[in-house]
DNA sequence: GTGGTCTAGACCACT
DNA sequence: GTGGTCTAGACCACA
């Protein structure tokens, strides 16, 4: 698994690693029902520490993104994923809008910013189709 | 100015200040030129610290969407904004990315997607319709 | 026997196990004098490990509630069951009131917290009825 | 307050400490609005770590007892709890059986049963009428 | 001064 | 060997 983590970044590690998963999940590189790496291991790989990565599996597992068992550790949900319901998209609406706000702005028309968003929704989906 | 700020936010509430005046002007509320409320005046208006207010204003400053003038106070800016350059839709496309990952995950289409991007867009839009 | 084990419950397999045998006394379908099936089979029908097992055996044993011998295996106490002493219901009220503090707490009234605990004591004791 | 902890019992602390603060909330001990003790001034009077507290705290927050803000610390959920949904008094149903089994086993008539059942809810209502 | 984050290291329960 | 819990101590962001 390909998690780059920036320990510079003002973004906290957890907040990183909870991000690099489900971006993992979306590209389809991490599967359903997929184990995920201990925390003792993946800690000692990134060089951090492990309460860091337990409080990232942590809020995966609140999330409803992973199920974390006795024995066998923490592995990708793999069932269903928490559904993209009202409150979500109310949620992801919040999100976007200062991000669109300051591209407003800048000057950036509808048709550019929808450039950017394919862009990303795009990439992350090729890879899903081709990955492996 | 509508600035609601929600002090049970995990948002700091310096960052909601400086997202709703950035909004404010997307919405066409605040225009090029026009004089924001003095830092004791915002801040009393709120309910919150001065310095608050004034790490926001400053924030504004530095990303080029105020000037601060001695006299006049502070005032939007009046020539021209931030364009969208490479580095800022690179920016973009960053913080844009873990938010679509989510709605990947939850099984959203690209219609889907573009139906609340595009909410968003045009909420912001059509009030500076009508704004002023 | 019908013991349903969650492998993903945040509750120990062995306490799983140890519930679902002390349930199944109470509902009358494990009557004193009962064999148990061995560590070994029931390990294999629920395909979990031999100690968890025999962790739940033992704990059943030290609480009255079943006796080990080398030939039978193990059978539910044929004599009789610990008492409702005053130790007993010290600790039942114990383990009473977090549960009770919270569903009062969500403005739950006296009848219907009677409702919920009388379903659930009339759906163990209807089985017992018609179970064996 | 007056919190209880037993450094010794198996429960773990900060469940301690959450139980405790939800039977508070219960006896009326601990009114909506009412600020708890700072993370660090808790930790120091029970003697136990910041951190513990600090879980404690946030399981609370999670579960809708408290707020959690950036200057005020921590205060008493002011508006309202979460209500006694079906989940709820399914979940209340499901931590109770394991109880009600054991009572069955030991001879306990639905009658001592709601006995016991009655004295702890009395007790930590009549604090509540009472207290201050 | 408040909570948020991270580190380092320890012991325990579970399987 | 896995996660769960707890401790001790540090630095930072926020207000």
């Amino acid at each position: 698994m390909l998690l780059d983590i920036d320990l510079q970044s003002e973004t906290p590690i957890y907040t990183q690693l909870v991000n690099g998963i489900i971006e993992g999940i979306a590209r389809g590189q991490l599967l359903p029902g997929e184990a995920l790496p201990s925390v003792r291991s993946l800690a000692a790989d990134l060089g951090i520490n492990l309460h860091t990565v337990n409080k990232a599996y942590h809020l995966l597992k609140q999330d409803g993104y992973v199920q974390i068992n006795r024995k066998q550790g923490v592995v990708i949900e793999p069932d269903a994923f928490p559904p993209a319901d009202a409150a979500f998209k109310e949620r992801l609406a919040k999100q976007l809008r200062p991000l669109l706000a300051e591209a407003i702005c800048r000057g950036m028309s509808k048709e550019e910013l929808d450039a950017v968003c394919s862009a990303v929704y795009e990439d992350m989906r090729s890879n899903e189709l081709g990955g492996g």
